[in-house]
DNA sequence: GTTCTAGAAC
DNA sequence: GTTCTAGAAC
């Protein structure tokens, strides 16, 4: 059984004493850690960090959170938003640098995590994955069932009427844990697959699609500015030489 | 969160 | 007979 309050006991530590093998950064007030099972080819937590049992506490959960200072869990939300964007450019730049392109980065909480201590998934949009191995995970993550909660989703309610935060906010496992049972689709062109194996097979098939699709489109982008870049190089070769020639006139 | 495995599904 | 899912874990 793996330990459910881990990311706790992360969240309270000194960021140096953190193994590099766990802890991808940090700042002030919060860590990057590796998922230690991965869902897709990049796949990052952010967790708040805490000084003391009580900050931990109101730090448990998303629902705890926002069960608190209603101006204090907006902060601390929007800081991890923005240390999820400064993650993505990181993400993008590996992938440029492994795979030649890029594709989308997924930033979200889980609506009923079944670890304890705030943490904010920033993962690429592929769910790819040696260890994504069943419906749970995947429904877990698919951006439109409603278990994975945007943060940029989770910060719109703040804005909304008092009702619909309160309606929010309460997070009931219960009515989240259905989303999970949810039939296997296919979260790039709404397929249904009939399990699992089937559904990885597609997701495959759907990323490589992606990658050859917009490694073409650079490739003629490319193309285009090389053709650009040799007529301007002519028309300068061009207008030098007409003023050279109206020199000589 | 994972591992294990009984029995359903094919 | 093999693949796959889904619930228990003392």
């Amino acid at each position: 059984m793996a330990n459910l309050t881990i990311l706790r006991t992360y969240a309270l530590k000194d960021p140096a004493s953190l193994p590099r093998s766990i802890l991808f950064s940090h700042t002030e007030t919060s860590l990057t850690i590796y998922d230690a099972f991965p869902k897709s080819m990049f796949h990052f937590l952010i967790l708040p960090r805490a000084s003391s049992k009580p900050e931990a506490n109101e730090l448990d959960s998303l629902r705890t959170l926002l069960k608190g200072d209603k101006a204090r869990a907006k902060q601390v939300i929007s800081a991890l938003r923005e240390d999820a964007q400064t993650l993505r450019k990181e993400i993008e730049d590996e992938m440029l640098k492994r795979y030649g392109f890029k594709w989308d980065v997924w930033t979200g909480f889980h609506a009923t995590p079944s670890m304890q201590h705030l943490h904010l998934h920033v993962l690429s949009a592929d769910l790819c994955s040696e260890k994504m191995k069943n419906k749970k995970h995947y429904n877990s993550f698919h951006p439109k069932i409603g278990f994975f909660l945007d943060v940029d989703e989770v910060l719109s309610w703040f804005d909304a009427e008092d009702s619909y935060f309160a309606a929010m906010a309460k997070l009931d496992p219960k009515d989240h844990e259905a989303f999970l049972k949810q039939d296997l689709a296919c979260f790039h062109c709404g397929s249904a697959m009939k399990n699992m194996p089937a559904l990885k097979a597609h997701l495959q098939e759907e990323w490589d699609k992606q990658a050859a699709r917009v490694k073409a489109k650079l490739e003629r982008k490319r193309q285009l500015e090389e053709k650009s870049d040799t007529v301007e190089n002519s028309d300068q070769v061009h207008s030098k030489k007409q003023k050279a020639d109206s020199n000589t006139q």
